[in-house]
DNA sequence: CATGTCACG
DNA sequence: ACGTACGTGACATGA
């Protein structure tokens, strides 16, 4: 077989994968886009994308490789070529470039066929909605360039700062360890939950207030603090376990993972993986950067901007609670949001029938715990739990709130009654999510699923708005007008590097690009903050 | 590879 | 009577 040279073939594909006119047909084009990219080929038009259409068909089965894909929607008599099949598999695995080409190419052919054939089936299942083919063609094709670019921006990272915390962090972790082992009267490794349940519930006899699922005895968080009010132990455990998460996950592994050519940490992030249509970071993950304690701001003011830029963080507010306004049309909730009130402040003094000027701290907390609860579809012993009443208050609350705001009950009547008939939800742009357990024999399942179908329009809606919002925003900048990058999407938040002159101009668009992302019976607000780093950004 | 835990929205 | 908040990803342990 003649093997045409590697240069000389990608200079022949080049004007063809970069010819807008020229549909290609893809499985995860991203990654495509990715490779091309590393040797000087921009592909475009991305227009069919199979690995997103199988996602958008059905956003909770859990793999749309391609293989899935092929299995479930053409009758293949024999199984796809699969790629362990001859790179083999584990440590001592070949990659795809090491092959020679007449080893992948029967694969690679295989592979081509079933896009094409994968992808005109799919664009027929998805003609029979207008709104589900909307979210492919309108929502996830056009992001996908977006999430090249932000994955290929990177974000700089202080690696002098992450190694000078980790050695803190080290110090620290080593006096708490010695202090568990003193209090424990022996030594054990702090890591291990088995060992540490041994030591509390076995060996000292703690009070066993709560079971994992399999039956040991939890020491999870909320446990241990609730021990920790009345034994040392579990408090120097606590504390332990906050600082070894922060240097295990964060301050050692962070450093790691930046790129050696281009000084900055690149992110992947999912567009086909979480069931209600928002995205996920992988390698590392940076949407679970530290934020809620001091040490933990630490870390993310690690992420700073390059020399003269600053980052640039605009996050929604509220904004699963706008949507379930406009959604329920309540008018008490939605009166509170169109005259810009404090809402948690203004659910607290409808819950707790008192003034907006009269309500405590303690009942803006209750009442942020309820808005919570609803988007999440809320029980009495789920709100009771996180507010330490009892399950008949905390029922209580709940009642008074359906009392101030009947539309919203109405609404979640309604949601559960169409999930029942239908068996899917839909978002507000008409994502679809399916709920194969609204049905369920098993009550337990049944009700996960129910609580499902209340959060997932809501959660669904809010990254549908967002994914819009990101289109327009990268337009927009790819107008050149502009020195600024997108890098990050935190679910409500984008996070940007903006030149210092720029600045002003960059907080402008991207606020009316965001709040103009969605038409809603409720303004929609954005917070935006800027600074050297992220946390000051914030 | 499953389990438990914990970081985020 | 029974068990409970929604959605993710990464790490350490231990079979």
């Amino acid at each position: 077989m003649q093997q045409l040279d590697r240069d000389h073939a990608l200079t022949l594909l080049k004007p063809y994968l970069e010819d807008r006119l020229r549909i290609k047909a893809g499985h995860d084009l991203k990654a495509t886009a990715h490779v091309l990219a590393n040797v000087g080929i921009n592909l475009q038009p991305i227009k069919a994308d199979v690995h997103l259409a199988s996602y958008v068909l059905n956003s909770v089965t859990s793999r749309h490789a391609l293989e899935d894909i092929a299995r479930h929607y053409l009758a293949l008599e024999t199984p796809p070529i699969a790629l362990e099949s001859l790179t083999g598999k584990g440590r001592s695995k070949l990659t795809k470039v090491t092959l020679a080409p007449s080893e992948i190419l029967n694969y690679a052919a295989e592979r081509a066929d079933l896009i094409l054939r994968a992808s005109l089936f799919l664009e027929h299942e998805l003609a029979a909605d207008a709104r589900l083919e909307g979210i492919y063609r309108l929502f996830e094709l056009p992001l996908v360039n977006v999430l090249r670019a932000m994955e290929q921006n990177g974000i700089a990272l202080d690696k002098i700062a992450l190694a000078r915390q980790s050695d803190e962090l080290g110090t620290q972790l080593n006096k708490l360890e010695l202090k568990a082992h003193e209090l424990a009267g022996e030594a054990f490794n702090l890591g291990s939950p088995k060992q540490l349940q041994a030591i509390l519930y076995e060996k000292l006899g703690l009070p066993m207030l709560k079971k994992t699922k399999t039956g040991q005895p939890s020491t999870a968080e909320p446990v241990l603090a609730e021990l920790a009010e009345d034994y040392e132990l579990p408090r120097v455990i606590l504390e332990q376990r906050s600082l070894a998460k922060l240097k295990s996950t964060y301050t050692d592994k962070l450093p790691l993972q930046v790129n050696s050519g281009s000084g900055r940490i690149h992110s992947t992030f999912q567009q086909a993986v979480a069931a209600t249509g928002r995205l996920s970071s992988t390698d590392p993950n940076l949407q679970n950067i530290p934020i809620r304690t001091n040490e933990g701001r630490r870390v993310r003011q690690a992420f700073v901007s390059a020399p003269e830029t600053l980052l640039l963080a605009a996050d929604y507010s509220q904004v699963e609670l706008r949507i379930m306004a406009h959604l329920s049309q309540d008018p008490g909730l939605l009166k509170a949001f169109s005259s810009a009130q404090d809402v948690h402040r203004a659910t607290a003094a409808d819950v707790f029938s008192v003034a907006l000027d009269q309500v405590t701290a303690d009942q803006r907390r209750s009442a942020k715990a309820i808005n919570f609860g609803l988007i999440y579809g809320m029980s009495a012993f789920g709100l009771a739990n996180q507010i330490g009443v009892s399950r008949g208050e905390a029922g209580e609350y709940i009642e008074r709130y359906f009392e101030k705001y009947p539309g919203v009950r109405a609404y979640m009547d309604e949601t559960q009654a169409l999930a029942d008939e239908k068996g899917y939800v839909e978002t507000l742009f008409g994502r679809r999510l399916y709920l194969p357990d609204i049905h369920a024999g098993n009550g337990m399942l049944r009700k996960a699923a129910q609580r499902t179908a209340i959060n997932a329009p809501m959660q669904g809606t809010a990254a549908d708005i967002i994914k819009r919002a990101m289109i327009d925003i990268q337009n927009w900048l790819n107008e050149g007008s502009i020195d600024a990058r997108m890098l990050l999407q935190v679910h409500d938040e984008l996070v940007f590097e903006v030149s210092e002159r720029d600045l002003p101009l960059l907080a402008d668009g991207v606020r009316f690009r965001m709040v103009s992302a969605a038409a809603l019976d409720v303004p929609l607000v954005v917070d935006i903050g800027t600074g050297k780093n992220w946390d000051e950004a914030h």
